[in-house]
DNA sequence: TAAAATCTAAACAGATCAGTTTAGATTTCG
DNA sequence: CGAAATCTAAACTGATCTGTTTAGATTTTA
């Protein structure tokens, strides 16, 4: 249907070569992923495949591309400026824990390290649309705050990054690492409070 | 010389096989780097390398235990219990940039990352002589810190991991994915305060 | 020095993979 | 319908890679 770029590309089974080719990229990596596997799991032959993309790097890059904009948008409901950091902060940490704990938001990491010392894009979209954004978006959250005397904060970007980074504690490198998948509320909530409660005791205006 | 492993090995070229190994993995991860480049960069025969181990996989084994260990020997020297916080926590944190900032760190970190989804073993060893024993040692000083009273810390473990954590900020994600090398002092110091700063207003019992 | 241990270069087998080509089948649409 | 666009399976090329083998050279050691 709705062609993922914009019309330059033809054909019918875009859509499922990108399908396709997302499932295996983000399971094997771009070294384990054959493009005879991409085109078997996309239904579609392997000339199909090689009409709309030259070669699998540009195919992988693509993939690449739309992954981080989906990473992007999972997580565009932006912070409600009106609401205390009492009550933004676990929300948001929560949606980063959910987030970097997940087996997709693990696997894009994965291919973003280890390819983005071959493929510089990769590393700078990636970024952009993961820690970037946040960062760019919290720290906007985190500036109101101060102008409106809730927060002291002189530095929001720094903020935002160090409240990111708290909330990654402990958990993302047991998954990432040590393959820990058995991470429950309770623990995540200990990580977030635990997060949120430095942070406010640095930045906070209140007693 | 002196062989790596406990002399079940044998042989004249052992260790410019490990040196040669070590190299190449580094430079092109376990997928980039070929067993033909290794050789030439050791000065050995195929027929030699193949002597020692008997695949390509084990010699990469080998290389992420001898690196790990050395990344844990290189932090050997422990926290001196005897400094207050203000003292120890800047320089372990500058000791932690400047480690997760190097090109060896960097190589060390992407291929963990990459390789600990297929051998799962590397992951292992990499947190424990890596994330894993700096967690240990800096808890066993916030603990005694705690202790004498001059801390006021609960779960001086999560603390550890939390600190190590804020030093990552900012510096890593752009040495990672953006590629950014020119990180000068000025920059490590600003984190490296920031940090401090933050980690004490929680967890400091002054004022 | 002479046997034993170790190493060598180079060719080779067997596998995998990216990308192309062919000859034809299916789908789309005027 | 019928022509143009799109897709198909399958074979093929050429490259790369792991791991083995061979026949002999070099080094160690006694």
């Amino acid at each position: 249907m709705a062609h993922t770029t914009l019309g330059i590309k033809k054909g019918r089974k875009f859509d499922q070569v990108i399908a396709g080719a997302r499932t295996v990229f983000l399971r094997d990596g771009y070294e384990g992923a054959s493009v005879d596997d991409i085109a078997r799991e996309a239904g579609v032959s392997k000339a199909t495949l090689y009409s709309y993309f030259p070669d699998k790097r540009v195919l992988f890059l693509e993939i690449a591309a739309l992954e981080t904009r989906r990473q992007a948008d999972a997580q565009e409901d932006r912070l409600d400026i009106t609401d205390p950091p009492e009550v933004v902060l676990p929300a948001a940490g929560r949606k980063i824990i959910d987030f970097i704990l997940s087996d997709f938001g693990i696997a894009v990491f994965r291919i973003a390290v280890a390819e983005s010392a071959r493929f510089p894009e990769i590393g700078q979209k990636f970024y952009d649309s993961g820690p970037g954004l946040l960062r760019e978006r919290l720290s906007q959250y985190l500036a109101s705050c101060s102008a409106q005397g809730v927060l002291n904060i002189d530095d929001p970007e720094l903020a935002a990054e160090q409240f990111a980074e708290l909330c990654k504690v402990h958990l993302f490198p047991a998954r990432l690492f040590l393959g820990r998948t058995d991470v429950d509320e309770a623990e995540r909530n200990r990580i977030i409070d635990s997060a949120v409660a430095l942070f406010l005791a640095r930045y906070g205006t209140r007693s």
